[in-house]
DNA sequence: CCGTTGTGTGAGATCGATATCATATTTGGA
DNA sequence: TCCAAATATGATATCGATCTCACACAACGG
């Protein structure tokens, strides 16, 4: 069925030379004929020579292939990333793996365990946990690149490239209270994840600097999931004594806690105002367009691929841990609850 | 640097066994006494030994991995297909290599030739161009294992899973002129891609049925991007005698037509009635919602992988072309035009 | 005219895993 | 007891490309 393909041998029978010549004439390198060069190169033209990738890859010991490995592949932000990541290793001929962890650290861990069999040359990993990371320290032990995306392990030592989540949290919350609010609910991803932890943080920060208490029946988790953001935001909304504001800690959740509130009947901003952190293209589309904490996302992926070829090209600078700042968008989510004083 | 990893060799060393015992300890075929074999998998698992799946696949030819390649990888169309494709193939110990086409049909050509030099055991792909297939059509010949999905090409003679997109757009386009619309407005994707052909014949088998003219100044060709959907639009909605309605052929061009929209100040659907191909989740999320053709997008991915894994496992049961049929949603972005008699 | 560089080429080792083949060694049945 | 079958193991070829090594031959200076 499958033909075979033509390997080096045929084009060197067929250019009437060795395997040694015709692989020199083919890469140029060493001591060539004129003539029995332009003989393989015809040769291997006329037969259409490939080259076997896995061949040569068992040779030099490396697979021209990076592997990603995003929390999940149809969170547009991963997406947009992945796409830049590709555009950019495609300039140095690499191809890109992306399998996704599905933030669970089990699959993580097999997934760069069967990628690292494969040779692959370094990764780009939004790790799924902050805690479990003993097979990522094992790898950057190894000397295998690694460069950590969207969430940094303080304890893998290698290159990252994150964003200011506290920071960006701070602002939007500090936002809130500047427009009134003091009871701000917040949707919050399993604290596993290193990204719910400094928004969190910054979330709390942004309370106390105001004297405000960190009331936990404020606070619900989710998951990064427009259902899961649906289900929490109804919960968060049934409790006792509702909060007035939201935060939500990524754009999926930002999305279903938009539905969920639709589905109680709750106006934004008239009853909750709103204010999420990713900024997607659904957010201008809403009525009122919702506020959000942009991340400089066109930034991430090229900046990720970079560091990451620094390191298989040998590169042993000192570790590089980027963090963009993030910039907070005033749209239309946000206004001051119902008997808050003017201030 | 990077430590070199541990080889059969090491294990087998280690057991005090040959190679061939090992491997056959490893894998489980043969003849190897208990001992031996406790030994080599002690060793083994001592060593962390992880096997080479580079030196496999050179020596049986084939890698575990399956290329896919989408026109773009940030449409969530074919984000969620990457992600069930992701899923469904690591159930039979295949990895993912994602390369975006960016529509491009010569960037299809090169990156299927880089994969299959890769000798990767099969690919996933929507086909960039209706025409230009001759690539494919070679691949198919060498008996290279292809899927096609979104986009099915007469002249490829290989498995595909595709969707009634002539019948969608007639029932989107119906359903238009049954509001009353006479003037219906077509945003379409470049002719060269078959989703965009198989579209536009539903769009004018529609009006054709009802007896209506294909205007052609009616009729404007962006790409499957928001951004050139937005400037579409606006182009279309500029002209003389403008639609009263508009049938956009993709998810991405429908959010383009309604942000266009927006910004010439026209209403969906006081002013302009809007129904898309391919539902996507901002179209909950406007209001008033979009009227849409639904595809059964959660069926195309696993299918597709059923039908690839069947050849890759040697099937020669004959082409298989599924199509599934779409479903109009029923939203409410369609109302009669101003003056149009109730029916 | 002979040794030294400089060219051009092929034989063969190598990467790591696997499979075939040949060679022991044991077991079982007649 | 003896031979055949069953069991166990190692040596080695193989996959395809690359690269070192050794060898051949030319050109060149002394």
């Amino acid at each position: 069925m499958a033909q075979k393909a033509v390997t080096l041998k045929d084009v060197a029978l067929a250019a009437n030379v060795s395997r040694a010549t015709a692989a020199r004439a083919l890469n140029g390198y060493g001591y060539v004929g004129g003539e029995a060069s332009a003989r393989v190169l015809q040769a291997a033209d006329r037969l259409g020579y490939r080259g076997n990738r896995v061949a040569q890859a068992l040779r030099r010991g490396q697979l021209p292939l990076i592997g990603f490995m995003p929390g999940d592949i149809q969170n547009p932000f991963f997406a947009r990333i992945a796409h830049d990541v590709d555009v950019e290793l495609r300039a140095s001929n690499h191809n890109l793996l992306i399998a996704s962890s599905e933030e669970d650290p089990e699959q993580e861990m097999e997934l760069l365990d069967s990628l690292q069999s494969l040779n692959v040359r370094g990764f780009i990993v939004a790790p799924t946990s902050a805690d479990d990371n003993a097979h990522l320290i094992r790898l950057v032990n190894e000397g295998v690149p690694i460069v950590l995306i969207d969430r940094a392990l303080p304890d893998v030592a290698c290159d990252s490239v994150t964003v200011d989540n506290e920071g960006g949290a701070r602002e939007a919350v500090n936002y809130l209270i500047a427009n009134g609010h003091r009871r701000i609910g917040l949707v919050q991803d399993d604290s596993r994840i290193t990204t719910a932890r400094g928004r969190l943080a910054g979330y709390i920060q942004a309370l106390k600097s105001h004297g405000l208490e960190v009331d936990e029946s404020l606070i619900i988790v989710s998951r990064s999931t427009v259902e899961y953001a649906i289900d929490a935001t109804i919960r968060l909304f049934s409790r006792p004594s509702r909060p007035t504001a939201l935060f939500t800690v990524d754009s999926l959740m930002t999305q279903g806690a938009l539905l969920g509130l639709r589905s109680m009947g709750l106006a934004v901003p008239h009853d909750v105002s709103l204010v999420g952190f990713d900024d997607f293209n659904l957010a201008t589309f809403t009525d009122p367009q919702i506020t959000v904490v942009a991340q400089p996302i066109a930034q991430i992926g090229p900046l990720a691929v970079k560091l990451l070829l620094q390191r298989i090209n040998g590169s042993s600078e000192p570790q590089h841990n980027a963090q963009f700042p993030t910039r907070l968008i005033v749209r239309g989510s946000v206004s001051r609850p119902a008997g808050a004083p003017l201030r």
